[in-house]
DNA sequence: CTGTTAGCGCGTTCAA
DNA sequence: TTGAACGCGCTAACAG
């Protein structure tokens, strides 16, 4: 167990610690050849400087932390791809953090993130997230902040998102263009910026080819999955059962099918069904389901790049801006098609 | 923007920087007065020391790296949300890096983590790594270790894994129990532990019910989706083509159920399909697919306690030791029944 | 019970 | 072109 720091090199080598330094850093100030005989002997004892001591000289530490509900569900984990490719390339370490979609457990991490450990964030908020004081005091402390996919626009900063309404808009086309007449909305929580645009796409949906909108067709599911199961199975078991169903999330989806599975209801022949998701074996392994998949690895990568642009130019603030990158509509009938490899 | 330190809250409150450090850190040296008064401006100035300055003088920094193929499997995701909840538990941070199955990348990732920057690593090996210097060196600099899934079993530390050998075994009974007498495996590399060890599972299954083996049916597939797809096809319409395919990872069994839907092989009927899949969905879409789960959350909790035992007491190294959990077969017709909650 | 001092490992003056 | 000295923010040893 051997540790290197500066001054073992610097004995090592009959120069003092600040040549070592300079010469690590390629310095204008140090000759070649003092370069050279640096840089060798630390290649050959594997130096690699305590990153800790030096963010403390230079007030900036090279690692951001991303902030997600949750990590088995196929959208935030190809986002977290994308984050880590882009911090790997520009010399960024990434920290995970996860909130299983309680507000306590976001607001407590971000008072954790307030040490300094951190240069900025990459964050999707929570459905219960309603107040914003915790998100605020981040960026007191100067730490840089943009939000992906499940956004609070009250903050300003940017924000990458994808084009809920129209997705919505176009998911709900697609069953009635399938022949739904009756469609249902299965909602997560209203004050979730990704499910309230989602629902107003279907609300135009509907508008547009003139079906009204039937109340108890929206149903509120909570994070609670066995309460949701029990209000999709009161959906699917009401006299007038919809024709089809359009999950905002995943989750939803699975739920909603196994509801399906347990009622024996046919899909789509009975019930029709599409919802986002972003697992390619859904599409693949189920011909009767539509979905709608999300750029997940791509919001990923330009989320990070955001920040990383601004932290790098060491901006006080990142400026409003939404950037909404467009969702794809797999139907159905083409998901026994080319869009098989993972 | 308003940075704190100890400095500023010991000149606010006129007392010393150690005796507010003290205070912070709950020691039975300072009176409670003192420790109400010091944490109460710090609440109110919601001021958190900064861990880098604290990790330099305490030689240590309550962060551990996960290092893994990747993130958009079910397994990993699964298994780092085990492993980020035993964090938040025991006051650790998780550093993530993905190596995206290549051992140039595992190698750097190693070499940067010699910075003292962690504690600890938690890592499922590439199917590439051939050799283990880079481990070695980790482990050299003090980096505490535990293997999780695909481990090297040259190096002495914890691993825990799941009864590969037996899961394989227990596949491939199912698969001749259901009828199939030539009997495929779908083989990652040869050089990775779950890999070998499932095929021995496999190669025993086929001895126990005295069904030889035929050569051309252990298929090696390498991480490029396209040749694995190619080879598989190859099997497929083969003349002797096997009416049992044992997927040995999750993204080869889609890869198959691809193959198939091109070459419009039925599942189970024309080929029966049984593979290592941690994705609910996958069971639950599709009433043709057998899988083998793994307890993937439980995994990577236990494999963080290790990790956290062994850091909090502060030892030298993790002597050898194999935890083996065990995986869950849900076949087929139970498919659809009560596992189906994501 | 509180304060003074030293130093973790590094980068950055400034002087030589 | 190099080196000595200082301090980032914190904790630990020791003194009072």
């Amino acid at each position: 167990m051997t540790k290197i720091n500066l001054k073992i090199l610097a004995h090592e080598l009959g120069v003092s610690v600040s040549t070592v330094s300079k010469a690590l850093q390629d310095s204008y100030e140090i000759s070649q050849e003092t370069k050279d005989k640096v840089r060798s002997l630390a290649r050959k004892l594997n130096f690699q400087p305590n990153p800790y001591a030096s963010s403390l000289r230079r007030h900036q530490t090279r690692t951001i932390a991303v902030i997600v509900p949750e990590i088995a569900n196929n959208f935030f984990a190809l986002a977290i791809n994308g984050i880590e490719s882009i911090a790997q390339e520009k010399g960024y370490h990434v920290l995970i953090y996860l909130t299983h979609d309680s507000y306590e457990k976001e607001k407590s991490i971000c008072e954790h993130l307030q040490s300094g450990r951190i240069d900025g964030v990459l964050m999707s908020v929570t459905t219960e997230t309603q107040e914003y004081e915790h998100i605020a005091k981040l960026m007191d402390k100067g730490i840089l902040l943009v939000f992906f996919d499940r956004v609070r626009h009250e903050i300003e900063t940017a924000k990458v998102t994808t084009d809920d309404f129209v997705s919505g808009l176009s998911a709900t086309e697609h069953l009635i263009q399938n022949g739904a007449k009756r469609i249902a909305y299965l909602s997560l929580s209203p004050n979730l910026s990704i499910d309230y645009k989602r629902k107003a796409g279907y609300l135009e949906g509907l508008h547009k080819y003139n079906i009204s909108q039937a109340p108890e067709l929206i149903v509120e599911c909570t994070n609670n999955d066995e309460e949701a199961y029990q209000r999709i199975k009161a959906l699917l078991t009401s006299p007038h059962r919809p024709d089809g169903v359009f999950a905002s999330v995943e989750k939803l989806a699975t739920i909603a099918y196994a509801v399906c599975q347990e009622l024996s209801l046919q899909i789509p022949q009975d019930v029709k069904l599409i919802c986002f998701s972003n697992l390619k074996i859904a599409a693949l392994l189920s011909p009767s389901l539509s979905t709608i998949t999300q750029p997940a690895f791509e919001i990923g990568k330009e989320a990070a790049s955001i920040l990383f642009q601004h932290l790098d130019r060491k901006r006080a603030s990142i400026p409003n801006e939404n950037i909404v990158l467009k969702s794809i509509l797999v139907p159905r009938a083409s998901s026994q098609g080319e869009t098989l490899m993972i």
